[in-house]
DNA sequence: GCAATTCCTACTGAATCAGTATGAGTTCCA
DNA sequence: TGGAACTCATACTGATTCAGTAGGAATTGC
């Protein structure tokens, strides 16, 4: 129940890209300095992510990436779907998975729970926008909640 | 994103035994071969719902194990917590931790994200009882989906 | 043409995970 | 009273996954 670094990593480094959107592309280097990334590592991810088609990518000088489409088109879901693959709580209840390997099913009682919590967690992921993130951040900062009651 | 094996066997093995509440104490290796679960990982998992004082068990001939609590007292989370120990989805939204160890946090726009998820995990996890398996499975069955699609 | 950048593949070390092995302690029952 | 059927406890192991690194080819702006 845990999420990879992968999906730490790339959630972040996009929520840098959506702030920049607009300008010019950001080269990776810049991005992983300010949010504190190996950038070797970052690159892999970024890859996914271009594949995916989230990002696209400016080869050469003043190169860089920027995001394929507007923040609030991109979700957290697909973020994570890109650098960690479908998501699955576990094998019987993952995405685009009808009727697969569990021959337990259908007289299982935890798979109901699985379904349940799987629903769950696509539902939040996959509302939640970079947009939304963002704007959640700001409001966040506007309250300023430092030094905060103990 | 995923759930170990030790949830998933804890949680079949706990169902087995909430199916069976009310009569004597069932053998470990029955509940293993019943569940499909390699009999010596179950004990391991069985020791710890024990610790976590959701099963009591008994020794000698004719023992073996029982629910400490009515099956409507014991939820999914409560049995994930005793095998895996505290649900965190990250190490910056995870339970009982205030302001722990990310000093990112107050700026990061990550956070309110993994804390909503961390929530809605944890209130689908804490509010399904082994109760409410069992009963869904029931129905599960009344509705009776078997010899089901192509 | 050269510097800055993305793109691509392969490797590695460490950590986690799933499962085993072995044996001690307890209790019932013949 | 002894042994069979259990739980209880610790330590080990092999495999897989994960996080991160290395090295270099391709592309583009200046």
């Amino acid at each position: 129940m845990k999420l990879s670094s992968r999906t730490e990593y790339a959630v972040r480094a996009m929520a840098e890209l959506a702030e920049m959107h607009g300008g010019g592309p950001i080269s990776l280097r810049e991005i992983a300095a300010r949010q504190d990334i190996p950038e070797k590592y970052l690159e892999q991810l970024f890859r996914q992510l271009r594949k995916a088609e989230l990002i696209s990518g400016l080869r050469g000088a003043q190169g860089g990436y920027s995001l394929a489409r507007e923040p609030c088109e991109i979700t957290v879901g697909d973020i994570m779907r890109a650098v960690d693959g479908p998501i699955a709580v576990c094998s019987c209840a993952a995405e685009g998975k009808g009727d697969a390997d569990c021959e337990r099913k259908s007289h299982c009682a935890a798979h109901p729970v699985w379904a349940k919590l799987q629903d769950g967690i696509v539902s939040i992921l996959d509302s939640t926008t970079l947009y939304d993130m963002l704007a959640k951040t700001a409001t966040q900062d506007m309250q300023g909640n430092r030094g905060g009651g103990s």
